[in-house]
DNA sequence: GGCCTTTGTCAACATTGATGACAAGCGTAA
DNA sequence: TTACGCTTGTCATCAATGTTGACAAAGGCC
């Protein structure tokens, strides 16, 4: 017998082990959140030492943070014409956990809603969600107000993802989306109208 | 000396114990939000034992429902007419900080939304929504797919609280409240009619 | 005075996030 | 090869958390 038993886990490069405490970091947070979610349980489904995670993350904070990234790139619909453009946001918003990132990018959205206690998420989740709706909108409206409409219109739009994925409105979720779409597209329609 | 030097506390009628640890509870929890706040905080706030929290209220997380309870009787405005209504419960959800059970109130749901990982909350939290904001108007909602336009129109003003009191919003908290009123309300009045 | 419920106190428990020491692998240079 | 140094993995440990149970003492009721 040499000092230690236990069979040492081969060494891999640290790109490897990374990536496999990201991949269940994010699996983890998306699903249960952030205190639900401890270091241990991460470090057990990556199949590594929970020492392993701190020291490739820091804390489990900056892991949540950087697992919860939402990646959107700035709305494309929000680029095309004016009219009927509060319809097709909502609708792309209400069809975004239909594709692989858009749900991820939902999970992450809403996971980083429910963390916001800590000052760090909560301005995480501010600049996103400037960039993702607030900004590209401000540059389109014409009009009185431009700046405001368009933070109103982020906090519609704010407002119908945590009620379908934070709150969970079991009346919004049982819905037919095109009655959503369309409702809501008009209401977002108004703030964008001058 | 007797078996114990340090003065024991005078006892208290179990109402008075536990009311302090309520107020002490409500505040901690409303500024800084349910796992940034210890049992024992909350306890030497109350100028209590951290055992007596748990006897009084059975776990932190029934003293947190307990404590951050939107008592706020359905909107008053939402009896009148349809004729503007749009406007006036924005400008009752805008100016609600402003008086003292209606800042609780926003600090308890800001809260709650806050802490809503937990199955618990999140359960609280829908059915407060639900009481406050969407059966209220359900019943006065005319034309077609009342119920879903009654909880979108809950999703607005969640969306416009969370981004005021949640993410905090630094435009929507420097604009001038009666331009939120109006342009806010014009977008939830599109859903009030039919 | 005895008895029982209520109120307060304290020590402990398991679990959490985080730290630091140490061992082992692997490449490089002398 | 040997020696050094950097990287990777493992472990023991720390303080803090929510929660529990045992115990002390106060006060009301017979």
């Amino acid at each position: 017998m040499s000092t230690r038993p236990s069979a040492a886990k081969p060494r891999q490069p640290a790109a490897v082990t990374r990536s496999a405490i990201f991949d269940a970091a994010r699996e983890l947070f998306g699903e249960a959140g952030f205190d639900a979610v401890g270091i241990r349980a991460v470090a057990a489904r990556a199949g590594v030492d929970a020492a392993l995670v701190i020291r490739h993350f820091g804390s489990k904070e900056r892991l949540f943070l950087e697992t919860m990234t939402v990646d959107l790139p700035a709305i494309q619909v929000m680029e095309g014409p004016l009219d009927g453009m509060g319809r097709a946001i909502v609708e792309h918003v209400v069809c975004l956990p239909s594709t692989r990132t858009g749900a991820l990018a939902v999970t992450a959205l809403a996971a980083l809603f429910r963390a916001s206690d800590r000052d760090e998420v909560r301005r995480t989740l501010r600049t996103t969600i400037d960039e993702v709706f607030a900004r590209p909108l401000v540059r389109r409206l014409t009009g009185g107000d431009a700046e405001v409409r368009a933070h109103l219109v982020a906090a519609q739009l704010g407002g119908l993802l945590t009620s379908m994925h934070v709150v969970r409105d079991p009346v919004l979720l049982a819905a037919d989306p095109q009655v959503v779409v369309a409702r809501y597209g008009d209401a977002v329609q108004r703030l964008i109208d001058p």
